[in-house]
DNA sequence: CCCCGCAATCTTACGACGTAAATTTAACGC
DNA sequence: GCGTTAAATTTACGTCGTAAGATTGCGGGG
């Protein structure tokens, strides 16, 4: 990456080389050090190449967004349903957190041939079970929008030590939030990893009501 | 709003009017349209005047994201917690989508006086109905966090009809994607609220079997 | 082998953005 | 009235995305 050329050698990119060195970029410099000049000059190239292989800006957010999904390998397809959409959700999480740069940006999931195959997967598994189409649609959406909202939530709540956070909280007046204190004073609801895990379980419990 | 002053008038701003007049503008014009000479045209003010009422543009989407929280009034307390939690949800998500502008913007829960009140109070009531408080806590925030992800998620998707649109859905193979397909023909899964009441009611359902 | 068309790359330039610095103007206590 | 302070403006700078056009390398048909 970003090797230095002679003067008028070709740089050789693919769409595919740019798309990775912005999210690498991203991840090191936030969204808002996610330049053009900046990701050109990393790929050893004027800014303006770039346009060769994205049609501006907004196409180069949306590709690197469909590369992360595309990324999550597509769960194996697993008779027990609730071990199918454990995996989903706990492979999904880690891909969108292999590259916090850029999750920010992912409000909505992407649609490709990956995702689609992992939809595809998962009703297959849910209606085998036992479940009515549209409650398998249901099933489905939700999760994967809650491992959106809780990884990008991750990864903003990470990075901040005013409000919010444990010494912050800590001086709360402790008639008013007394059981909030408490929490904090416990350590409760630190982990990200084990906070994400009880919500799938919550979730699963919950969609069970619908398959008996 | 936006008045126009005679030469050397004042306008007698105030740092909420700058806020929401912040948050009329990035609904109408979007994220992107969010600019500090916009606002003050809107406001009969030039830009520069808008930083002796927020330090930067950063402070100024943070302040919006705070006045959207502090928007949602918090939920009668029930003893019910089902009830509670149903309440606080969609409460919640009605103040979100009032303005969805900014909501791209909100990728962690905001923590003002009328959060704290709303946790210290779901923690009371959840510690009340017999949760340990160390689960009450992740109770909420499980919540939160999917409350913010679907109504994000949700204003990302409806702007859109390229890929993921019903229409695109419906030119998909057949051979591969039968159950996306059979989806999409019964019209399953597009009521984003009732999608988002069927999520609640999956979470409670998952919570209620930490409570017996 | 040459040359020509195409694809990749670079150069230059423009308008819009966020905001630092200095300046002007209005409002208010004494 | 007068100085002090807060509110608003003016001017300016550096950076951004990107339009337009020029330039350079490469591969195939004469």
């Amino acid at each position: 990456m970003s090797l230095k050329r002679q003067r008028g050698e070709r740089a050789g990119l693919t769409r595919e080389q740019v798309l990775d060195a912005a999210l690498e970029l991203a991840d090191e410099s936030g969204l808002a050090g996610l330049t053009m000049r900046g990701l050109g000059a990393r790929l050893g190239v004027e800014a303006m190449t770039l346009y060769h292989y994205v049609p501006n800006k907004e196409a180069l957010v949306d590709g690197m967004v469909e590369r992360l999904f595309t990324a999550a390998q597509p769960a194996a397809p697993d008779p027990d349903w609730r071990a199918h959409l454990r995996g989903y959700a706990h492979d999904l999480r880690t891909a969108l957190l292999r590259h916090p740069g850029i999750l920010p940006a992912v409000v909505r999931p992407a649609v490709t041939p990956a995702t689609l195959d992992a939809v595809e997967g998962g009703l297959r598994t849910l209606t085998g079970a036992g479940f009515p189409l549209g409650t398998a649609l249901d099933v489905l959406n939700t999760l994967t929008l809650f491992v959106l909202g809780h990884a990008a939530a991750e990864v903003g709540i990470s990075a901040s030590d005013g409000p919010g956070s444990p010494t912050w909280l800590a001086s709360l007046d402790r008639e008013r939030y007394p059981l909030i204190l408490e929490s904090v004073r416990s350590g409760a609801g630190t982990d990200d990893t084990a906070r994400f895990a009880f919500a799938v379980e919550a979730l699963i419990g919950g969609f069970s009501l619908h398959n008996r």
